[in-house]
DNA sequence: GCCGCCAATAAGTATGACTTTTATGTCACA
DNA sequence: TGTGACATAAAAGTCATACTTATTGGCGGC
């Protein structure tokens, strides 16, 4: 993994900086920064780090006002659903506070939605479900955590598809991102509890067999054990 | 030289008018907008075009390359998470089916969150939610709608912000949102339903009372309610 | 018909001048 | 001494323009 990265455009490259400063608290709320003094700091232009400001002030990281600079919220205000922001603030310091509150969310929503994709999700999606369950079988044990990793991702992404609701779908991302964050960071056994991945079996199993109360009660399993796991590892 | 724009900046009403005008699928995705097109169109320099541009791209509603323009990326990319996204789609063409997902994600997030609630709620936080319920009971007669809408926000909130988990809290703006909208665009029966009322009140005992598992039960109960009434009123 | 090169195009970046807002300090007046 | 009006300057906001870079689609050569 590269210091920053750079490919990609100046633009991209001070807003992933600037971005991951401000979430690490390297400007607590209430700091100042201004324009000139950034692009003389990044050797970019003004032009550049005012496109910068303003899609930091889109996620309210900061608020820009006349006279005073840009001006770093209270992290109260953040809109922590951006996906980049979420990203910033795994690889950061609170980490841990973060990857709970993330997994209590997902312990209400994945049930429901798991719910829902029994009702509603196409036979295509069935069959993917139980490839990626399988997959997660056979990838469970010797410490092939990667692999593992991208089934357990790609379980719960159908799922939230399958279930039709736009809202529900666009948590993919996110819980992509605390999938990640907890096995890269190692908040995680070193293998999968063998009860999770027995539970993501039935629950492909339920969903194609249209039970929906089924595979909301056992999802609603998987979440308790998760949250489980995260008292134990990240008190 | 530009009388007819408001004082809150060119920015904000660039960036309204044209997010209102490619969520509502006047640029259906696909379509290709050209930075130095709308700096003319909008009588504003291509500066604030772009800043504008940032933003979308930050919501994912469009993505600039170079030599192909500004393209409307695909509805299903979109952040929907984005309160102002949000408010433009509600104010759009398929308002119904927008309540109806955002409705949805309430009844998977609220119980939950009240729960919590019920065991996080500081004393300070029990009185508001006891005083908003009361509030809501004042008020839900007599087509005082506005009023009734105001308590109603601040229970809600309220409740996700006693939850003392961040991602709920966030979802304050969501939830306000949706509130208003199902109240200005009356899809919401003329008196709120007095079993809902009803039930807040009981809700608050419940969290008042340190009683998670009702607290939880009771708000499912209010979602189910709000559900069956979006089912009525937005088929 | 295929491949590689070239030019047109539209976004990206830089710069400098100018405008607008507004926090703050100053001074006169009560 | 305190208060309000007013001037000042600081920083973001806006604009115009020139220049750079990546990309695409077509043209010509093989």
């Amino acid at each position: 993994m590269h210091m920053t990265t750079q490919a990609q455009g100046l633009h991209t490259h001070v807003l992933d900086t600037l971005g991951l400063a401000i979430t690490a608290g390297e400007y607590p709320p209430g700091s100042v920064l201004r324009t000139d003094e950034l692009a003389r700091r990044f050797e970019v232009s003004r032009t550049v780090i005012r496109e910068v400001v303003r899609v930091l002030e889109s996620m309210h990281l900061v608020e820009s006002r006349r006279r005073v600079g840009v001006t770093v919220r209270p992290t109260e205000l953040w809109n922590v659903y951006d996906p980049r922001v979420i990203r910033w603030r795994l690889a950061g310091a609170d980490r841990p506070r973060q990857l709970r509150s993330l997994t209590v969310l997902r312990s209400a929503v994945e049930p429901v939605a798991a719910g829902l994709a029994a009702t509603h999700a196409t036979p295509g999606q069935c069959r993917e479900l139980t490839e990626q369950a399988l997959g997660m079988v056979a990838t469970s044990r010797g410490g092939r955590l990667e692999a593992y990793l991208v089934h357990d991702i790609a379980f719960h992404r159908v799922v939230l598809n399958a279930s039709g609701n736009e809202m529900f779908a666009r948590l993919g991302d996110v819980v992509a991102e605390v999938l990640a964050g907890r096995t890269h960071h190692h908040v995680m056994f070193e293998d999968p509890d063998p009860a999770a991945v027995t539970l993501h079996v039935r629950v492909a199993e339920a969903v194609r067999e249209r039970d929906a109360a089924r595979a909301e009660e056992l999802t609603r399993e998987i979440a308790v054990g998760a949250l489980r796991e995260l008292d134990v590892l990240a008190p």
